[in-house]
DNA sequence: GTAATCCTTGACGTCGGCGTCAAGGCAAGC
DNA sequence: GCTTGCCTTGACGCCGACGTCAAGGATTAC
């Protein structure tokens, strides 16, 4: 198959295959007439890439997957490379979250704050008062 | 002060401060020899957009704050609009988390499946045999 | 006086993952 | 033959928050 018909069939576009194989990840055979054709096992390949894109893989990551499959095995994940960044990708979604838990709670605190403030200076209290300098909240 | 001292004081730098005018965030008054002046308020008002940006913040989120603090306000998330963006920013924040949560989970199956199918290939069962196809781990 | 250190504006570089255009070749239907 | 729709390579654009360099003026230290 030609890239236009594999772009469909992975969901995404020729510009995408293109930019894959310009880093290494993806490798074309060429027709006669210089088209790049394609087989079902680039369709795989792809399908692996776009997976781990969608788990926030960066594309330098999916490529111990890409020479996994490339090296016969039916899984991408079969490889013990890959499974080090799955090790590793969980350290940082490990730490990512727990940061971004820490943040929430420091939002929400300055929030809590921030609204307490604002109904102690409102002589009325909490009610539904509008400060001035409302104008408008998008 | 001028912009060096400022920047010094405030923990960041020069570039950044004139990058923050730019932007609109930052007014600096001039000297006589076309250098650029400030005093403590806008030093507070940087560690203001300094902070929020340590919570993910980006710059143009910070802009009801500043405007905020030049309003006259000694807290710069003492405005409704401030405390929309923080209320908008921790809907954003809960739907990150539990989205990376989900691929945290995801990403931690995956794995373990991996690991197994990994084990149950080598003959010998899950003991420290390695794989052929070692090579490193990086 | 002069060297070192500040300041000024302007402009290009960075990073990732492509989008988007340009100019042209090849294939198929009418 | 002509149009339409694939395909090719090359190259610039985008986004955010600055980094970095260039060329020159101002101030301070000695």
């Amino acid at each position: 198959m030609r890239i236009g018909e594999l772009a469909e069939r992975a969901g995404t576009t020729t510009r995408t295959l293109r930019y894959y194989e310009s880093r290494g990840l993806l490798h074309a055979r060429r027709a006669e007439n210089g088209y790049r054709t394609y087989d079902e096992s680039d369709l795989r390949l792809i399908r692996q890439i776009r997976t781990l894109q969608d788990f926030g893989f960066d594309l330098e990551e999916t490529r111990p997957f890409v020479d996994c499959l490339r090296a016969g095995h039916p899984a991408g994940d079969a490889c013990p490379a890959s499974m080090a960044v799955y090790r590793r990708k969980l350290g940082e979604l490990d730490a990512l979250i727990s940061q971004l838990q820490g943040v929430r709670a420091e939002v929400g605190a300055q929030l809590a704050r921030a609204e307490l403030e604002a109904s102690a200076e409102v002589p009325g209290g909490p009610e539904p008062r509008c400060e001035l300098n409302w104008e408008d909240e998008r």
